[in-house]
RNA sequence: GGGCGUGUGGCUGAGCAGCAAAGGCAACAGACUGUAAAUCUGUCGGGGUUUCCCCUUCGUAGGUGCAAGUCCUACCGCGCCCA
């Protein structure tokens, strides 16, 4: 059964979505109550799916929700080559066993979103380890030079001076291959996706095919407002744990509050504007941000937890439930052994600089001097900053 | 293949023959607070018996200097121009 109502049709194009190509027959496309094939393709460059990537596959579940098929496209061939997307400098290489690594856990993630029973899920080494270089070569026909190069990323990479590899310029070729190979109706993507998915109605075109509609979407910024991106560290992974999760919504600028809830909750408008006009301190809308987020991937109850712990710990600066516990059978300790032997520093020269901008605090008193051997005391707490916590077992 | 450049700490980017190496970003910490925001301040290769000492870093390998990121040679990577 395909939904064709039109309000629903309206807010699967407008929520989150930055572009959409072409609209009038897409809209002509879900109306006809035909069921469309909708492809995604992700390329498995790291272990870990974040939240902005996460918005695309709850845009998929919107559609398949609405009776379409969904075609998952798993890049483990793409992966090789590194999409340049989203990148100013060449992507290192990743290989075929990192790239099976990341694959392990890729589905039961997107799992945790998409119905995969009702999903198509296609590898695309499936076809193109099968690729003859003639074919290869045909393809690489269908575009000139100057039309890839002209791709901004591309072009500023090459105005200033830094290298692009050939295989860089054939990505957009083997993702529009794969709408081929899939017959894809709609495609979905980030909007620095726009070149490779329109990349994918010429390929299409040249095969005869009906030529594919794309939709980008909103691209989710980091936590420190920059692209949110594995490599920056700035990210909230659909598997952090609740805490994690939590604090790191806390944690990030601002002036992110309003992307966050477009992109990554589930509120409806209304109530979005609702929450903002709740309270006028934005720690609050964040915190409510943060439950919502939480909600989402471990549910309700985990989402209180989480902030009644953080409030605890942050904001009554209490000593959080549950802490790590370090054993030891040793009665004295030298300071910055201990807090590198507890891994609440990494080297002993940062443990002392810790100590002497008065970081640590043992029992709830600040330790300054990190010459001065402590008497260690079952049950002590060590804490570090305000988030690094550690209780000591004698054993 | 020839010519000219270039290669610096997580990134970016200075660097005179005497530097653990300016500045910016990121990170970490402190103060403050609305929070792990913002702002301000400090730290930001490793180790030590710590107002000082030692070790390891500036593409790689050698060389010349009391001394080399800084000069020379070779090699590797990258860019530009010419072919």
């Amino acid at each position: 059964m395909i939904v064709t109502d039109k309000q629903k049709i309206e807010e699967i194009l407008t929520r989150g979505v930055e572009e959409i190509f072409e609209k009038e027959n897409l809209i002509k496309k879900l109306q006809s109550g035909k069921q469309l094939r909708i492809k995604l393709g992700i390329d498995p460059t790291g272990p870990r799916i974040h939240i902005g990537r996460a918005f695309q596959f709850w845009k998929l579940k919107a559609f398949q929700e609405m009776g379409h098929k969904i075609v998952l496209i798993i890049g483990d061939f793409t992966a090789q080559i590194g999409d340049a997307s989203d990148k100013q400098a060449m992507r290192k290489v990743l290989s075929e066993k990192e790239i099976n690594g990341n694959l392990k856990s890729y589905l039961s993630q997107i799992g945790k979103i998409l119905d995969l029973k009702k999903v198509e899920v296609r590898y695309n080494s499936e076809w193109f380890k099968k690729m003859k270089i003639k074919d290869f070569v045909t393809l690489q026909m269908i575009f000139t030079a100057q039309q890839t190069i002209q791709r901004r990323n591309f072009k500023e990479r090459w105005d200033e001076g830094k290298p692009i590899g050939l295989h860089e310029l054939d990505y957009p070729l083997f993702q529009g291959y794969d709408s081929v190979m899939v017959k894809a109706d709609v495609e979905i993507g980030g909007s620095d996706q726009l070149f490779n998915l329109q990349a994918g109605r010429e390929i299409q075109k040249y095969f005869k095919q009906n030529q594919q509609d794309i939709m980008t979407s909103k691209m989710l910024n980091g936590l420190d407002g920059r692209k949110m991106s594995t490599s920056w560290g700035n990210i909230i992974a659909i598997l952090d744990e609740p805490a994690d999760m939590f604090g790191k919504v806390m944690s990030m600028k601002d002036e992110l509050i309003d992307e966050y809830f477009e992109l990554t909750t589930k509120l409806s408008e209304s109530e979005i504007t609702e929450v903002k006009k709740s309270s006028a301190n934005p720690r609050d809308i964040k915190a409510r941000l943060a439950k919502e987020i939480v909600s989402i991937y471990h549910g309700e109850k985990a989402a209180e937890m989480a902030e009644e712990e953080f409030n605890k710990v942050h904001r009554d600066r209490e000593v959080p439930t549950d802490m790590p516990v370090f054993e030891t059978d040793k009665k004295e300790y030298f300071l910055p052994d201990l807090l590198c032997d507890t891994k609440m520093a990494p080297s002993k020269n940062e443990a002392k600089r810790l100590v002497e901008a008065g970081a640590v605090d043992i029992d709830d008193k600040t330790e300054k001097d990190w010459k001065k051997p402590v008497e260690v005391k079952d049950g002590m707490i060590i804490k570090v900053g305000s988030r690094k916590f550690i209780k000591i077992k004698i054993i």
